[in-house]
DNA sequence: TTTGGAATGATAGCAATACTATCAAAAATA
DNA sequence: TATTTTTGATAGTATTGCTATCATTCCAAA
């Protein structure tokens, strides 16, 4: 049986073994482990307990990942693979560039309900991983061994498509690559710190913690304006 | 005999069993502890290794600290509790509040090379540990706990200062607080960048790392002005 | 419909980690 | 000098992260 591949699983198919996404024990492992991390967090996440949910031995597990790292690794690939694909769309859509920005903005700040059609995945979930463990996923000391196999490659596709877009938006900007990354990075951080350390944010004060957050990351576009207005 | 105990180890102090700087092999756990975890980092760190550099059995190191994770918390803690420090003498300055600016943000992008005077610990490796591992203390399941017991009050008070000056400096910002974190946190980050992802951020292309650094970062204080103008 | 290969289950085992416990020696303090 | 505290030395335990083996089931081509 020969099946489709979409150009996301491509990518990061080198990050699995045998392909997740292909078997009905792939794909529960993904399912009830996406969850099963959502729920008790990275650190306490082991094989065995996956292994528990799913009725499977931990073993079976390690033919489709090599280690919990690279399973992590796998699973925030996912994630920006998807929201790569739909910046794509959103850039080749015929929107005035401002408007791109936004809905790129509004990406980040409000993913996606369902993220992949062939397995079913609450978005949010993928969401509360990405925003709580994905800064674990280069901040090792493999990182470049990590990065030179393209394990963040989506991410990077992300960042290149909204530092395009700050460009254009905002052509003066002399780092529209480091307000990407800071957009893309602080949505996640803003929003962990208005549930965890509030005294470190403001967001939800004035209208609700999402509308906050969308019009904190529209102005990190024009970061630096001052300098020039 | 009666120690002085400086406001920061007070502060601290809660983060240990017992108070690492008033003995020789707690100062030892310290000094050495920071060189490991800047060399190997905080993952495959393990208080066996430290007793090893230290020819201490690893039981004596857990009669100071409780375990790794609070150990890093005091370590990150007494980072920003100098910055802190740091900052309330910049802020107590009779500088103009654009220049305090300026001040705060070299030192959140130049950190000082002396950390503390009762030990020698350097402040790079300090603030190595501090960019590549403190997320890793606050960006767990247990941050509401370790929060309540005031693990992370030196940090939120240097955003606390920041964000008092930028809400001087721009006094129509909506977000000071957001904005000091996103300051804070992405001065890290983009010189992670710089050396690990540098498709992620444009530091080090126009002028120096560090003056780039700076740069942006002064930019950030005025986020979202341009709707304003 | 058989058959060979791949995928899975079941179980065992191993080195390392993250601790805890105990007791004697040494050091500091009174 | 007596005594309390601090350290060293050693042992032990539960869990983690992973590997190995072999039997079983599934599935697809011949």
């Amino acid at each position: 049986m020969v099946q489709e591949i979409s150009p996301i699983t491509d990518k990061i198919s080198v990050f699995a073994i045998k392909n997740p996404l292909q078997t009905s024990l792939g794909r529960s492992i993904l399912e009830h482990g996406i969850s099963l991390i959502s729920r008790i967090g990275f650190e306490e996440f082991t094989f065995k307990k996956l292994g528990n949910e799913i009725g499977s031995p931990e073993a079976s597990i390690y033919r489709y990942f090599e280690n919990k790292h690279t399973y992590l690794l796998y699973i925030t690939a996912l994630y920006w693979g998807m929201i790569d694909e739909k910046c794509l769309h959103i850039i080749n859509s015929e929107e005035p560039q401002f408007q791109k920005a936004l809905a790129i903005i509004d990406l980040l700040c409000n993913p996606p309900r369902i993220m992949i059609s062939n397995i079913t995945i609450d978005g949010s979930m993928m969401y509360r991983i990405v925003m709580s463990e994905s800064v674990k996923t280069f901040m090792t000391k493999q990182v470049d061994k990590d990065n030179s196999k393209g394990a963040f490659s989506t991410l990077k596709s992300v960042n290149q498509h909204l530092s395009y877009i700050i460009s254009t938006v905002n052509p003066m900007c002399q780092y529209p690559r480091a307000l990407a990354s800071t957009i893309i990075e602080m949505s996640m951080f803003q929003r962990y710190f208005y549930e965890h350390l509030p005294s470190m944010t403001d967001i939800g004060k004035q209208k609700s913690m999402s509308d906050d957050l969308k019009e904190l990351m529209i102005g990190m576009m024009y970061a630096g304006k001052h300098q020039i207005v």
